[in-house]
DNA sequence: GCAAATAGCACTTATATTGTACGGTATGAG
DNA sequence: CTCATACCGTACAATATAAGTGCTATTTGC
């Protein structure tokens, strides 16, 4: 359906917070004041970490925090970190021989239109989507 | 996973099939000439026909043609018809409240990178896609 | 009237996403 | 040294979405 999977959704949500903290945040943390589900809050932060967009600092007083600046963070990284791999159509992915790429006439020019989103995505800082006002965090009432 | 349906990538061979035939093709000729199955390409070109981007003709000697020129078709009226409704996430769609965005820091920004990301699909026209060349047929050996 | 062909709907199956769980490892504090 | 905290890796179940199929009605040309 040609959209972001949830977990970019959240990962964009749980980075806006890592992003104006100075210091560093435990999973229980972001999880807490966002009202959000620990193990998949710890998952995606596990996935971003391992994607090398945030770093970890293991045992007690350990947590998350960016990598790098908010403005060399792309897009596209935070796809790939977590809903990789991704590719318009199945024809663009190496390993999976389309039953078409013999004679699919679009599996040329749509790999064209997938180099021409990838820069979109990559020229995309998430300083930019989100910003440098803190996201606000849960309130009832 | 952001990517194109395969409804999508069918689509594409179907219109470049409908290209650069003068006459107008049925939904049995196609699926044989492609060796894709016959209800599901009926089912997409009758969603391309309720798009308005193709005409059909019923009845004997009917079929299936382009409803204007293919400079005049986007890939978005492709993907907006194959894949509707398309949203890069949930938080766009209008009808579905989503259940941040009381305090979602990325539902107006990423509401921009959406409306950027369609404008460059409505400038990808499908004449630029399938090209002047006529797909080649399934051939055996 | 009959055959060809689209229209519309509903259904089943396959696949991917979403969310959860658990055993393991590293670190800091008392 | 022990314990609680917190990350790591992986696997698993539930759910949602997509993919594919089938059937009946309607239209049209011969």
């Amino acid at each position: 359906m040609l959209k972001f999977s949830r977990k970019v959704d959240y990962g964009l949500i749980l980075l806006s917070k890592l992003r104006n903290e100075p210091s560093s945040a435990s999973a229980r943390e972001i999880a807490a004041r966002y009202r959000l589900p620990l193990p998949m809050v710890a998952n995606i932060l596990k996935q971003l970490t391992s994607a090398g967009i945030l770093v970890s600092t293991r045992g007690a007083q350990g947590g998350y925090e960016l990598a790098r600046d908010a403005s060399r963070i792309s897009l596209a990284d935070v796809v790939r970190a977590l809903d990789a791999p991704f590719s318009l159509v199945d024809c663009t992915s190496e390993h999976l021989s389309c039953r078409f790429s013999a004679f699919c006439p679009t599996h040329d020019p749509i790999q064209k239109v997938q180099r021409r989103f990838q820069e979109f995505m990559a020229a995309y800082k998430i300083e930019e989507i989100i910003g440098h006002t803190q996201a606000t965090p849960f309130q009832l009432g």
